[in-house]
RNA sequence: GCCGACGUGGCGGAAUUGGUAGACGCGCUGGAUUCAAAAUCCAGUUUCUUCGGAAGUGCGGGUUCGAUUCCCGCCGUCGGUACCA
């Protein structure tokens, strides 16, 4: 029998595939453990290497799972709605439904390839009709319920309404839009239409007008995290922000329980620190302050009524409703152009240049409620609209942006804080003593916060107030290639949600859907629109509602009755281990979070949160290779050409024909595709180089990246090569480390260097490369060093291509390194750190291969321990050692320390610290017998010097240290 | 600015509760094998050294018999986030 990882892998795979090894029943006496991946958008370009490191990783961890007698929960399946298979529809003119099959087809080749042991069976697709029938069906369940906050738990709209009709508003204690007074008899009053308006104000899935990120060449609004720098994310469009009736999720009345979960859950401090940021509590007041002139009251939210005394001004945000009321005559036109201004600014604008300081007088002036002082009202576009009440108090003294503006339009400014006992202390910070503040005089701090809240209090003036920075989650998008809003509209326009007999609402066929005339895809589909039942809603969901709650639905898959059946979720309850990149860290998780706990409050989940472990694995970079553009200086004409790394302008080079020419300067670089170019290291430095010979073969070449190059070599005349030892011509590349990308043309794919590697090499490789959570660059230079790993672990198996396998009794060193490794493989995989597992099989087998270790009882239960890494090599060899079932079916070796105790124990001998030396101890000698030995030995007495030691530390089995 | 992670040979990285720093692999050097090369195998590989040793985990301090590990203060890299009152 021969190494041969291309035949065995194929062998296996098939054979996994035809046995159904890793099909997972419902139905089990074992204890549970669900594995989990974030599932991937099915894209056009295929996995690169990047991928399946979080992949193989979790794989590792489900299969180890298993071999230790755990009902293992594995699935894989394609969050394949959203704006790329659409935008490259639009492109192309392939419809979404086509190119996505197709992408989805290749994914799973490329995943069974890498030996991932998902249960294909249980595959979900988000933009299957059968999968959106029930993310329809559980983004109703957000229209049909209200968040009561005295309860602490979403209830039956139906509940809302009972309470309305008994008490109107009053004792409501709800998460709501705005808060409304109603009466029961008012209520009762309403037509339907204005009860419908009502009940919108407290939907946890509601209809609002919103300012909403526009983006106009997406035709869609987009949610927060999905634009960057005031552009789009997707395409890096601009994006603008514009009033829209929008779909929303009502995700702030569960801010404080999204933040207490995290407690609960064993995620990175990182990834917390993100969400909580995101959620962004925070703990002050509420104060009104009067209006001079008008029977209106300010509303301000602070966190610093501790220095209510040195408030100078007052701050509006530009679009606050009351702006026009406020202004005076005299400051009309004043204000006028500075709105006109705030609102042609454009978020990246404001972004940008956020020190600028501009705003406008409005005329009017407030009271203090505290000191009755006279403060003019400002607006100014760093006050936000929709965070706290779109109002500030601004006290110049002890906050940086109300200083500057303070100072831009002399503003007086009181002191209220003196910080000189804490020297370093900045502006922000909470300490020091109140001064300037009448009764709050003489206090520290965080007592003065108290004592003018409870003041404020007091007065009727105000009370103590928690604030989130969480928005609500804009649920709507004006695109094809999502679910539909399963909602229809009578002649009132009163919206109804559709209930489950009629969904799924399913997308109509259309050729185009490009948004155009203002109109979203499917507004276009009018037959599809005017339904019997009303005209359809023709806004879609975001992407993030399929990935909501996809891994219950991998529970049970095709249950047709139930999003998953209550049986079901109540064996695998939820996500033990979740394995997914960083990027994710905030919307994703935080979504499925809200989704879950909405879920658990209506009793169809049963517990509080979906991923109880969540792992971020890095992402792994790769040198970007360029070839820099110059314009050179030959026989009095210039020219252009391609040079390599490290020429600068004034250099004197020669061309191919001989002639020498003066670089006249440097102009810009191009994109190396990097399956063009050869890693060498020189001088230990790791250099890329492009050779002739692999431009020559890009004639023939019809790959997507050659097309690209061949385009590029035309941009200049030569290529200026450089000869290596053995006269090759090449050129030295400049190169960064970078993401992964296809633009960046230094996509390695993982099919490649499994057909020459094999996937067990590719898999042991890519978790060799260092911790799983870390980012790091990928090299193939270090593969072969896995692959050789590999073929001398076979050769433990294997000699002159037969079988060597005695039945002989393993001697105790043997024993022991069978046992050693048990015991790290065990302890490793549970700490996820499968880059030293790598290493302990390496050490292993060197150690057996110089023992010449050929036993059985050794070499079998080995094979379990690295079934999990090396799947088709131990499935392999476990079929030669005469088994019938396959490895994976084992079970996992048991420690037994037994092997682990040595007779002798050496030990480090260290003066002062720094280790000398090391000696022989018998392994039961206490700390008296290892002194005594110690002191009596030879070298020891030599370094002493005939000096006693002032003191000698013993610790057994660790060390001894001489203080001399 | 704020939040988070990290900083160890030429490179990726290892080091249990504070206890032999550099495991394992790559690369490199030398050797064996070969007509030769590839592959394979063996030995060496932190730096300096007067060959006795000495220094050494970003920098400067501290705690300790002993610090890559704990504490204080800096510097740097990466990721996230930002007029959030």
């Amino acid at each position: 029998m021969k190494f041969n990882p291309s035949e065995f892998d194929r062998k296996w795979q098939q054979h996994w595939r035809e046995n159904g090894t890793y099909r997972t029943t419902n139905d089990s006496t074992k204890p549970k453990y669900y594995v989990l991946d974030m599932f991937p958008y099915p894209s056009g370009a295929g996995l690169h290497v990047g991928h399946p490191l979080g992949y193989i990783a979790s794989d590792i961890f489900a299969r180890y799972k298993r071999l230790q007698g755990f009902n293992v929960l594995h699935p894989m399946g394609f969050d394949s709605f959203g704006l790329p298979a659409e935008q490259y529809a639009i492109d192309t003119g392939v419809h979404p439904s086509v190119s996505t099959a197709k992408n989805v087809q290749r994914y799973q080749e490329q995943m069974e390839r890498l030996a991932l042991s998902f249960d294909w069976e249980r595959a979900v697709n988000t933009s299957d009709p059968n999968y959106y029938k029930w993310t329809q069906w559980i983004i109703g369940l957000f229209f049909h319920h209200w968040y009561d906050k005295a309860a602490d738990k979403a209830r039956p709209i139906t509940d809302l309404e009972a309470h309305l009709e008994a008490k109107g508003a009053e004792d409501l204690m709800a998460a709501e839009g705005e808060a409304l007074s109603i009466t029961s008899a008012g209520f009762k009053a309403m037509d339907a239409k204005e009860r419908s308006e009502v009940l919108m104000n407290y939907r946890l899935a509601f209809r609002s007008v919103s300012t909403v990120n526009w983006c106009e060449e997406l035709g869609s609004v987009l949610a927060n995290d999905e634009v960057k720098d005031g552009r789009s994310e997707r395409g890096n469009f601009p994006v603008v922000q514009r009033p829209m009736v929008q779909w929303f999720l009502r995700i702030t009345a569960y801010a404080e329980r999204l933040l207490q979960g995290l407690d609960t859950v064993d995620y990175s401090e990182g990834l917390k620190a993100q969400q909580t940021n995101w959620i962004g509590k925070s703990t002050g007041a509420m104060a009104h302050f009067d209006i001079e002139g008008h029977d209106l009251q300010l509303d301000i939210y602070t966190t610093r009524p501790d220095t209510i005394f040195g408030t100078t001004f007052m701050v509006l945000a530009p679009e606050h409703e009351w702006v026009d009321r406020l202004t005076t005559e005299e400051q009309r036109s004043a204000i006028e152009k500075y709105k006109t201004y705030a609102a042609s600014r454009s978020e990246l604008e404001r972004q940008s240049d956020v020190k600028v300081v501009t705003g406008a007088f409005t005329g009017s002036y407030c009271i203090n409620p505290l000191n009755n002082a006279r403060v003019p009202i400002y607006i100014a576009e760093y006050v936000l609209k929709d965070y706290g009440t779109g109002a500030i108090m601004a006290v110049p003294s002890d906050d940086e942006r109300d200083k500057r503006f303070a100072e831009k339009f002399g503003i007086d400014i009181i002191d209220v804080v003196d910080k000189s006992n804490y020297p370093g202390a900045s502006l922000k910070d909470k300490v020091g003593v109140m001064i300037n503040s009448g009764f709050l005089d003489g206090m520290e701090v965080p007592e003065a916060i108290k004592a003018a809240t409870q003041k404020l209090e007091d007065m009727g003036r105000g009370y103590r107030e928690v604030n989130y920075r969480i928005r609500d989650l804009i649920f709507s998008r004006q695109r094809y290639w999502g679910e539909p809003w399963p909602i229809v509209y009578d002649e009132q326009d009163i919206p109804t949600y559709l209930p489950v007999e009629d969904l799924p609402v399913e997308l109509p066929p259309m050729e185009d859907f490009r948004y155009r005339d203002g109109l979203a895809p499917l507004a276009r589909a009018t037959e599809w629109v005017d339904s019997p039942q009303g005209r359809r809603e023709t806004d879609t969901m975001p992407a993030t509602a399929g990935s909501n709650w996809y891994y219950l639905r991998y529970m049970d898959p095709n249950n047709p009755d139930a999003f998953v059946g209550k049986d079901v979720v109540d064996y695998w309850q939820d996500v033990d281990l979740y394995v997914g990149g960083a990027e994710h860290a905030v919307s994703h998780i935080l979504y499925s979070r809200l989704c879950h706990k909405l879920l658990f409050d209506l009793g169809y989940v049963p517990s509080r949160e979906p991923y109880k472990k969540l792992l971020n694995q890095g992402m792994i970079g790769a040198p970007i290779t360029s070839i820099n553009m110059a314009k050179v200086a030959v026989d009095g004409s210039e020219k252009t050409v391609w040079l390599g790394y490290g020429h600068e302008a004034g250099d004197t080079i020669t061309l191919g024909d001989g002639t020498e020419a003066k670089v006249i300067a440097m102009d810009g670089s191009r994109k190396v595709p990097l399956r063009m170019v050869e890693e060498t290291s020189v001088d230990n430095e790791a250099k890329f180089w492009l050779y002739q010979s692999a431009v020559n073969e890009l004639v023939d070449d019809d790959a997507a990246d050659a097309a690209y190059f061949r385009q590029i070599l035309t941009q200049a005349e030569e290529i200026v090569w450089t000869k290596d030892k053995e006269g090759r011509s090449y050129i030295e590349l400049s190169y960064q480390m970078g993401k992964m990308s296809k633009s960046k043309h230094n996509v390695i794919n993982p099919d490649d260097i499994c057909a020459r590697y094999g996937t067990d090499a590719f898999r042991m490789y890519e978790m060799f490369l260092g911790p799983i959570d870390q980012a790091k660059p990928w090299s193939v230079s270090g593969i072969d060093g896995v692959s050789r790993f590999l073929r001398r672990f076979w050769n433990l198996y294997v000699n002159q291509d037969a079988l060597n396998i005695s039945d002989d009794e393993a001697s105790k060193e043997e024993m022991k390194v069978l046992h050693t490794l048990i015991k790290k493989v065990t302890e490793d995989i549970e700490k996820l750190s499968f880059n030293t597992c790598v290493s302990a099989f390496m050490v292993a087998s060197n150690d057996l291969g110089k023992l010449k270790c050929n036993k059985r009882t050794v070499l079998e239960p080995m094979l379990v321990l690295i079934a999990p890494f090396a799947p088709h090599l131990a499935d392999e060899l476990w079929a030669a050692l005469g088994h019938t079932t396959s490895v994976h079916q084992a079970d996992w070796p048991q420690l037994d320390e037994k092997w682990l105790v040595e007779d002798s124990v050496t030990l480090p001998i260290a003066f002062n610290g720094k280790t000398r030396f090391t000696l022989e101890f018998p392994a039961d000698a206490d700390k008296a017998a290892v002194e005594a030995a110690a002191l009596a030995n030879e070298q020891v007495q030599k370094q002493l010097d005939g000096a006693a030691p002032k003191r000698v530390i013993v610790v057994p089995g660790r060390m001894v240290n001489m203080v001399v």
